[in-house]
DNA sequence: TCATTTTGACCGGTA
DNA sequence: GTACCGGTCAAAATG
């Protein structure tokens, strides 16, 4: 198996699993990492240049490391800390602060749930991958900053930067307690920025979450990389998480840039379902359609961006601020993003959920992790630049609307995110979730019994009809509810290696519109009496994983050659022995076939 | 004076 | 037909 190494994947992530380093740490639970310290981080991140994590040499320290705190290692692979990675403070070059080698899944590796705040960050349902995850240093730094550059198609490029400017604020990366920068599909944005380096090192935001899907990554924007500068320490990886409210009011405070678009706050409305007001920004520059909405929770923090159209202007080279979400426009050079095809513009909205005090800038278009809208569901496509994208989009994504509504799902853009809600579950366009199978997010909507979005996906297969939803449990954020629909006509693709075929037959092929909970990988010593498996609670006996003590999650499960830690695995490599690992899956197919039939 | 924000009203779609 | 809701408008307020 592919992940062979051992690798576990939940995440979904689209990325084709390679013998690259494809690293993703993935977990559906929003527990407690012990292993994570923030000494831990720091580890994971000392001192590897630029180069591809060796797993090889700290595979063994991991291995033991897995021995001694699951006692079987694999199936407790959430509470393995990760492999160290280069991390020092940030000399002089972004990419100095962080680097992630070809083939490594930024995404992944920001998915680690070692960064993850276990407070209350629940993990994608979808994914499997913890929402926010990406970078979120806080769960165990405290205050991480990041600095990313989005690595192209290839992931082989993923690297910071050199920062057009000195930082005003600081000098470390990585500090951030909860911010998180969303960034997965990048899609072709006209006059795209390759970086907005500045930001890195002006740090604004404090969670990152990256994401990234292979399938449609088309351009790499810098600007993917947000970074909440900590004013209060250089070093970043701040292990005391106690002085989370203190940065973030420290972020409140230097609150400041933008994606470099100038905007026009028209609009404040308050919103159902949501506590917090969103403000509507149209982008100033004339005959741009480009619209903005953010969502801010009570304190400022914004939980929420979306965007829609696209800009038919560059971006412009003003340096005076940016009026809507109180950033400033920074020095930006108007320079077409890498891959981007300045004639081309995708219209489409970008929703960006943020975690901490993300500022707008970290969001943008191209850089906001998850692109719902026409785009969405019509993979890609590209418009021609013109002023009229609003225009001749508008018809088709009521259109859309109507026809997903038709299906009881909603339209794109109109996602909400409840609570918890500053964390956030993001999906590639397309992704392979974790059962193996490549899904193309079609929908999201809130469904009644149940304030948690519920992610609507399809199989991307040529006429295979199935489809399935992810949601999470409403009584209790960390079970997450997997149904699926419909039965595949296809074999699970192969790009992901081999792995738990099986599997997928048991969770997926062989259930038609049979609902299943899927517990959250709760790791770590958390019990798992709350995130049973509603049709369990009917008097079904626990399964497998849930008698001991490492729970697994469908998508943990069926990820091919995964389990959960996706790439991870590849980097971790010989910290899962082929042994353990193959203990696991079978393990985890008996926990299947039991779930399956509940 | 101008740009921007605020905010109540209005509009269109949907149930 | 009506109510609800998200989105937008536009006058007033603000800096």
């Amino acid at each position: 198996m592919a992940a062979s190494s051992g690798s576990l994947d939940t995440s979904g992530n689209s990325q084709p699993q390679s013998s690259s380093n494809y690293f993703s740490f993935s977990t559906n639970s929003s527990t407690h990492y012990p292993f994570m310290t923030s000494s831990s981080f720091t580890d994971l991140l000392v001192s590897n240049d630029e180069k591809p994590i060796n797993s090889t040499t700290r595979s063994s320290k991991l291995a033991d490391r897995i021995a001694e705190r699951t006692g079987s290692g694999v199936p407790k692979f959430k509470s393995i800390p990760p492999p160290s990675l280069p991390l020092s403070p940030p000399p002089v070059s972004p990419s100095y602060y962080f680097a992630i080698p070809p083939g490594l899944s930024p995404t992944e590796l920001l998915d680690s749930p070692v960064l993850l705040n276990p407070s209350n960050i629940l993990p994608s349902p979808t994914t499997g991958s913890f929402p926010g995850q990406g970078i979120n240093w806080k769960s165990s730094s405290g205050n991480t900053q990041q600095n990313v550059k989005k690595e192209d198609g290839n992931f082989s490029d993923f690297s910071f930067q050199q920062p057009a400017r000195p930082s005003t604020t600081s000098s470390a990366m990585f500090q951030s307690s909860n911010s998180t920068v969303q960034h997965g599909q990048q899609q072709t944005w006209g006059f795209q920025e390759p970086a907005k380096q500045d930001e890195f090192v002006s740090g604004k935001s404090n969670m990152v979450k990256m994401e990234y899907n292979s399938n449609s990554m088309n351009n790499f924007s810098p600007e993917i990389a947000a970074i909440q500068a900590n004013p209060q320490s250089n070093n970043g990886f701040q292990s005391d998480y106690g002085n989370q409210q203190q940065q973030y009011q420290s972020v409140r405070e230097q609150k400041r840039s933008d994606d470099g678009y100038n905007w026009r706050k028209y609009g404040q409305k308050q919103v159902k379902g949501s506590e917090n007001p969103r403000s509507y920004y149209k982008c100033t520059f004339p005959n741009c359609p480009t619209k903005k909405k953010v969502e801010r929770s009570l304190d400022g923090q914004i939980t929420e961006i979306v965007y829609k159209g696209s800009h038919n202007h560059p971006k412009p080279q003003s340096t005076r601020r940016s009026s809507s979400t109180g950033s400033t426009t920074s020095n930006l050079a108007m320079i077409p993003a890498p891959n981007s095809n300045s004639n081309e513009i995708q219209d489409q909205s970008y929703v960006t959920h943020c975690s901490g005090q993300m500022d707008s800038s970290v969001a943008t278009p191209e850089n906001s992790s998850i692109s719902i809208g026409d785009d969405d569901f019509d993979s890609q496509r590209s418009k021609s630049m013109g002023g009229d994208d609003l225009e001749e989009d508008e018809p088709e994504a009521k259109r859309w609307k109507r026809e997903r509504e038709n299906e009881g799902i909603s339209a794109p853009g109109s996602r909400t995110v409840r609570e918890p809600r500053v964390v956030v579950q993001t999906t590639s366009d397309i992704d392979i979730l974790d059962d193996g199978y490549r899904w193309r997010k079609y929908g999201q909507k809130v469904v009644k019994g149940n304030p948690n979005p519920r992610s609507y996906y399809k199989c991307t297969f040529q006429g295979c009809p199935v489809r399935k939803h992810v949601e999470r449990a409403s009584h209790d954020l960390r079970a997450v509810i997997t149904t699926y629909e419909g039965k595949h006509n296809h074999d699970v693709p192969a790009a992901r290696g081999s792995g738990s075929r099986s599997l997928q037959d048991h969770s997926n092929n062989g259930n038609n519109n049979a609902a299943m909970v899927v517990r959250p990988s709760t790791v770590n010593h958390v019990s798992n009496n709350s995130i049973n498996n509603p049709t369990r609670n009917q008097g079904a006996p626990p399964t497998t994983a849930s008698e001991g003590d490492m729970p697994f999650t469908l998508e943990m499960l069926q990820s091919p050659g995964s389990f959960g830690f996706s790439g991870f695995g590849n980097l971790m490599g010989s910290y899962m022995n082929q042994s353990s690992t193959d203990e696991v899956l079978s393990r985890a197919k008996r926990e299947l076939e039991v779930e399956s039939f509940w």
